[in-house]
DNA sequence: CTGAAAGCGCTTACAG
DNA sequence: CTGAAAGCGCTTACAG
């Protein structure tokens, strides 16, 4: 059971082979008999031998680990991503290190640079940021040798694939939705505008649309700023200024919870008086009361597919299979928050 | 900027010393003269120099990397422990690496064969198990040299330091503070008894024991099985049978989750009619509504500290600072959904 | 305070 | 099909 200094010289020694022909059976390689094959992995397994992990990645100059950096691995909404790749790695037998950049550019900088000291093949970004220093960074790392995926957000570089999600298009069926469920007057209560990922904008831009699209005019736009708190109060403030409002549609479901909150204190029934929608499909969505209607996110998908492109291009496999950049469209899901206007 | 090909050698070269003193710098000894050490670092920042931790970690046996075995990433009961570990772990400099096991025995298993392959200098594992394979491997690896930290989890082996939760105490404090807001009728939704960590357990033990102290003899047990919808059914069961309860006392916030709806669908209100006790503080106790009033269990200081007691041992710290179990307190948490009992 | 040399545990041409 | 040897990029006594 004891596995202290048994390394490849060893098992060479005990099955009476070279140190060479050892690491033969251990890479599978084929030109191998079978005889000492069988031989040395009766050993291998008699000695429990687990190979040094240090000394083949210096050898081969790979680690066969990927860094992955999150925003915030509290967060539901990321931690689907990690799962996804974390699944996808595991399949491919790489590892994963875990970095957590707490939404600050410095962390997010320094956890890169960590990963850049040779422990790690390749990186996996599912992460806020957009900060023009880290952009630049970022460029130089596609630049150099250090594979790099990006998911969920945008940067300027070719080199880089991206994994992002059809935001203008996801927003703009949301409305429509609401818009044919007879709603006409729909408020709209959006993130913040500099956040990286242009997905508040974006999502503002599908909801202006719709409205165009069907000669609605009454526009109404209020920041949540992505929180809670923030969409508690945009509700509070369209309610007071637009009360003939029949619907809400917020650019987060964490925002619509904060707007669920605003409503039953203003004494509004959802979705008698009013229907709200989501956008994310967080675990949250199905559990508060009334479910919320969402469009949903493929987070888990987009996490694995970004392991996925990461490692087809860590082994050096057809280009074609990771190059080109991919979007994902979002699912409307519909649950108890949406209903067809009163008249 | 390119740093391929750029190693201690080169870094040496340039400053005209020799590897021994550029690595001397590297590692911060003290040995070298100031302006020598001035020098490297100059070449060093020119040249971009990443040193290649396989190389190190080869020389030293050391990867300065732990572990981290999860049974689920994306549940934020988990993902809390992983923060506060994953903190710790940067503040020293260390790396993470990260393993789902999603509850499952073999996977937890294949986790811990994979970081065992010199890759990982300690393991630290939040996770549930308590299969007596897992345990037997885990003993194994104890008696070997792979230091391990054991969160959340009960084993029987004096090696593994282990980080736990006064789960009887807290059932008992949780039980205590709903008699004395009056109530006298109280049901319990336990776990599943068979589960791991005997959480269920030694609630079950500190909720009779309340109910034992203050002479009442009404116990009411159900089991929700740690799920939303076995909550759900045994909140039904419960109220058909005892009409007459006041308050439930669920053993984990999840289950009070389902339970609030089923009392919800009964007509009933909470706190108004009955109280609602849940246990953990998840992120959604304080966005559900009514808030849940509940007991806390500090995941994020156990993540912590478990990565703290781990890198202490690998560090060769003094042992009294880890080789103790500790066992947190829980805090109890009150918001809107208990209150006195009605009259 | 500094350098030469051996060694960490693997892989991989090269030769046979 | 197999072995001897060099090399991956560091660290660390040892000597001076």
């Amino acid at each position: 059971m004891n596995n202290k200094n048994v390394d490849i010289y060893t098992i060479a020694e005990h099955a009476g082979v070279s140190k060479s022909t050892v690491s033969r059976v251990l890479n599978n390689k084929d030109d191998v008999s079978e005889t000492t094959r069988e031989k040395v992995i009766d050993v291998i397994k008699e000695l429990n031998y687990k190979p040094n992990s240090s000394a083949k990645g210096l050898a081969t100059q790979k680690t066969k680990t990927v860094g992955l950096v999150v925003s915030e691995i509290t967060n539901s909404f990321f931690s689907m991503f990690v799962k996804g790749a974390e699944d996808k790695a595991m399949e491919e037998n790489y590892n994963i290190m875990l970095a957590n950049s707490n939404w600050v550019v410095e962390e997010e900088l320094k956890c890169i640079r960590m990963f850049e000291e040779g422990r790690v093949d390749g990186i996996l970004m599912i992460s806020g940021g957009g900060d023009d220093l880290l952009n630049d960074y970022l460029n130089n790392l596609a630049n150099k040798d250090i594979p790099l995926i990006v998911v969920d957000r945008k940067i300027n570089n070719q080199l880089i694939p991206k994994i992002n999600v059809e935001n203008v298009k996801a927003a703009y069926e949301g409305t429509k939705y609401l818009i044919e469920l007879g709603h006409r007057k729909i408020a709209f209560v959006k993130g913040d505008d500099i956040a990286a990922s242009d997905a508040s904008i974006d999502r503002v831009k599908g909801y202006r649309k719709a409205l165009a699209e069907n000669d609605i005019d009454t526009e109404i736009i209020e920041p949540g700023f992505f929180e809670r708190e923030g969409a508690c109060f945009a509700t509070e403030k369209i309610l007071k200024n637009h009360p003939d409002i029949t619907a809400i549609f917020y650019a987060s479901d964490m925002m619509a919870v904060g707007g669920l909150k605003a409503l039953k204190e203003a004494g509004l029934k959802v979705p008698e008086d009013v229907s709200v929608l989501g956008f994310d499909d967080i675990e949250l969505a199905k559990i508060i009361d009334p479910a919320l209607s969402t469009l949903r996110q493929p987070r888990y998908k987009m996490g694995y597919l970004g392991m996925e492109k990461l490692i087809d291009k860590l082994e050096g496999r057809p280009k074609e299979v990771y190059e080109d950049d991919i979007s994902f469209e979002l699912e409307l899901i519909e649950r108890e928050s949406t209903a067809p206007v009163k008249r």
